[in-house]
DNA sequence: CTGAAAGCGCTTACAG
DNA sequence: CTGAAAGCGCTTACAG
């Protein structure tokens, strides 16, 4: 009958055991590093990565980093589901971590209790900084608690202002409002929106579309009807599926504001396939600017920032990990712009 | 001239001090926990948890996953970009950790040094447990000398066994051949595929899709004309333009074989903005099988699995990392199978 | 019922 | 040049 090894990791002391050294010295030889002081002799640290190699030796992180008072890793958070956005930012913040050593961990926000759960990573000092994006669900007052606990935090918000973090500022409401004066300008005053699930329920910075939305159309006097208002933005499926059942009305909208791109680009596709013309059947705008949005015909009005690039915002990220005192917050501009193309 | 403050995180010592009680009785209070022994009375209790609520205290994460010798924390390990399947089992991962009081951080893979970085989260022991989705650039030895340390690990592989962590067998290459089989027995002689960008130069396991491609073709005496493939798959703009480009051709392909379902959706845009019919001018393959591929018009043959469910895997990491003793590795199916819909 | 104490695995200022 | 020792913030078996 085999006996069922407990798991072990060899620690520092089995590597000074088996190289006869201290764990000072494994300590020493592994992180290179060594105050001001020369560091060990080859043959020492030869000695050393042999103990390190034969048995398999990996640093404990919870060890290092409780001593060190630092993970060494930076988080991403996001509202799920991903999207090119979150997907690039993810990637550039793994490119500038990579090169200073450090980790990146990616975390999708949703609505529920699980997304609450996320919030722990940041609370309990998982993670060194953070960068979060919008419409993810934190409670904005506890942004700068963490921020005076010493997290690391370039935040994008519209209405918070920078309190020992930096802000990035979009301007998605201007942007937004543009959006629907943009078909309302046109002539359109049957406007149907694609919106978040549960989206009406949000605390007004989250909920920023779809009031961009109602405050326009009352301020033009259109009455928003609420059969008009769909929940199907995360979901392609259910978008086409809607907007297919908008065009088969009696009264069917003439135009629709999708606060996702993909559910305006299946919105698009649900026109062509019922025959209706867009723009000329259906007016379709988005909100996001993905890079599918330019390929597809007629290529999509949209909202969003222009350039596909967070390199400034990435950057200040890991100038604010790297500043020896705390820096006090700073405003950035990531500016949404209404970019009209075919679609409407 | 403002003194900036070092950033303070209290401990538990202050919750002590400022409640007058031991930092032990502070811990009781605070895990709920306390061996088989009564909890600490009520009025104790609340003396605790007054000071914790006054100075905002929230536990240090290393110095508990230290101590406790687990971080309470489980990763998705996935190859970038997103897909909906990734999202849907982030999602599942975190329902399931949440009821458990656990959390789950993401790992997007990309293939530059930053990739390699993110193993660092594992092999540190940054968390308890993982799920690797397939095609995330690991080296399959690494992932049974991580099982063996205690690492929890449910793998989705198809040339891997099980060794102190679990398989899921998908079985790609079968289904991603029978997909080719599927074009070639309609008839199709030039069958351009859509891969990743480096595919050619992956290690087998991960190279399943382009592998079966070309064993398909060379087991019908087709030759693989080098310039109908091309690396757009992880984008849709790049597919996009490549198919027109392929369409325009004077020998344009008859069908396509796309490695992802999205490129293969930009692939059936492309020709119908062409003009080209599909599938009667061009007959179109994708592989992964998402939602979106229901939609469209005509519906998209692809390979993937039919459920869109991952419960019986996030089961089985949890059930692993309640585990009282190592529990031998476990071979799950959830197989590819060819869906055959309108696009070929 | 509560607290003093040990110790998880590391790093680093310091002594030798 | 190297090692003994302290200590990061917790948890928990144990003594009182």
């Amino acid at each position: 009958m085999a006996v069922t090894e407990p798991p072990e990791r060899p620690t520092q002391r089995d590597i000074a055991r088996r190289a006869g050294v201290s764990t000072a010295t494994v300590s020493y030889v592994l992180s290179g590093r060594r105050g001001g002081a020369k560091p060990p002799p080859e043959e020492t640290r030869q000695r050393v990565m042999r103990a390190v190699a034969e048995v398999g030796y990996q640093v404990d992180h919870a060890g290092r980093s409780l001593r060190r008072r630092r993970s060494d890793l930076v988080a991403l958070m996001y509202p799920a589901p991903s999207s090119p956005w979150s997907d690039r930012l993810a990637e550039q913040m793994q490119e500038a971590a990579a090169e200073r050593g450090l980790g990146v961990v990616a975390l999708p926000m949703s609505d529920s209790a699980a997304g609450e759960a996320l919030l722990r990573v940041l609370r309990e000092r998982y993670v060194d900084g953070a960068v979060l994006l919008p419409d993810c669900p934190v409670d904005p007052d506890e942004i700068a608690v963490l921020a005076r606990q010493g997290l690391s935090l370039v935040v994008f918000d519209d209405d918070l202002d920078p309190d020992g973090f930096d802000v990035v500022r979009q301007d998605r409401g201007r942007a937004c409002r543009e959006a629907v004066e943009h078909l309302v300008a046109a002539g359109h005053r049957r406007i149907a929106y694609l919106g978040h699930p549960g989206e009406d329920r949000w605390r007004s910075a989250r909920s920023v579309k779809l009031r961009s939305y109602r405050q326009v159309l009352q301020q033009h006097g259109i009455g928003a009807a609420p059969d008009l208002v769909l929940p199907v933005a995360d979901s392609r499926p259910d978008a086409y599926a809607a907007v297919r059942e908008l065009l088969r009305r009696a009264e069917p909208p003439t135009a629709v504001v999708s606060a996702t791109d993909r559910a305006a680009i299946d919105a698009v596709w649900a026109a062509r396939d019922h025959g209706t013309a867009v723009p000329g059947g259906l007016a379709v705008t988005g909100i996001g600017n993905i890079p599918e949005g330019l390929v597809i015909k007629p290529s999509l009005t949209t909202v969003g920032a222009r350039e596909f690039d967070f390199s400034a915002q990435v950057a200040r990220l890991f100038e604010r990990l790297d500043a020896a005192a705390p820096l006090p917050g700073e405003v950035m501009a990531a500016r949404w712009e209404l970019i009209v193309r075919e679609s409407a």
